[in-house]
DNA sequence: AACTCGGGGGT
DNA sequence: ACCCCAGAGTT
């Protein structure tokens, strides 16, 4: 088949992503970690400023994990930016690993993806996009690696940086999930469903978000983000899972808060033994 | 395999 | 109200 995917990608490609300008592999493991779960312009919208102030995995260590998750700001799922301090902290002290699936908060997805936008790395990551376009042009569900090998057929002729981006923009601006408009669509002629599928891999349906104890978190984390506050204030059994994911350092030197607990540590008679 | 983890925007 | 989002870690 004619590679009709390459010159839709050098017209319609999103190059002006302000993470697509650079190579560098903390930059782009800043970006794709922003990304997972999160919309490109609530990422576009912060990532510069971001940046700026991490620039380094060396800058981002130093700044402490308070910095950080603070600097993510409402970007959601705050672990990531306590994960990020983690991996931050390890390349400093070991250097990059050569999985960077090693490196806390990154899967497979993301080591793949960066590896192959930094380095043109032929391993294929597969997120939702990606799967969603291969699962449409074949007709059927697919596992990981039926969809590797579907990447690695549609985008022959592209290098791996390329053939990533290229499909994930596709899926992200052509190919979408509710309306795809194919006939913007460059490969349509290659396409068993031209459209929408019955079989499609489904997103896991999310708990409802109002009420529930994340939007508990929430209120918290968006409280604490502000500045100091008193333990007793906030609520006792949201700050104490927290503490546990260690993202209440948010308060480290501004707020009266109890330290985490011990490993082995006897609980007392407080709420949830803190 | 199923759950949990934010938050915002679109329909 | 429900769906969608460049996923990952834990159980």
């Amino acid at each position: 088949m004619i590679g009709k995917l390459a010159p839709w990608y050098r017209e319609h490609g999103r190059h002006a992503l302000p993470w697509r300008a650079s190579r560098d592999r903390w930059t782009v493991l800043v970006s794709e970690v922003m990304l997972h779960q999160t919309q490109v312009p609530r990422v576009a919208a912060v990532f510069d400023t971001f940046m700026a102030r991490f620039p380094t995995p060396a800058a981002t260590a130093a700044a402490g994990p308070a910095a950080v998750i603070t600097a993510w700001g409402r970007l959601g799922y705050p672990r990531r930016a306590r994960w990020l301090w983690e991996a931050s902290l390890r390349i400093v002290q070991d250097g990059w690993p050569s999985d960077l699936s090693e490196l806390p908060g990154v899967g497979r997805y993301t080591a793949a993806a960066v590896a192959a936008q930094v380095d043109d790395d032929d391993r294929v990551g597969i997120e939702v996009n990606i799967r969603r376009v291969c699962e449409r042009v074949l007709g059927t569900r697919l596992a990981e690696s039926e969809a590797e090998e579907c990447v690695r057929e549609i985008g022959k002729g592209l290098r791996p940086r390329d053939r990533l981006l290229a499909m994930m923009d596709l899926g992200a601006t052509v190919c979408t999930a509710r309306a795809p408009s194919c006939d913007r669509c460059p490969i349509v002629s290659l396409c068993a469903t031209r459209g929408t599928h019955a079989d499609e891999t489904k997103r896991r349906p999310q708990a409802r978000y109002v009420g529930s104890f994340r939007q508990r978190r929430g209120t918290v984390m968006a409280r604490l983000r502000v500045g100091p506050v008193a333990a007793a204030e906030l609520d006792g059994e949201v700050l104490a899972s927290l503490l546990d994911d260690g993202l209440a350092e948010v308060t480290r030197g501004r707020a009266h808060l109890p330290r985490p607990p011990r490993r082995g540590s006897s609980p007392g008679a407080g709420v949830r033994g803190r």
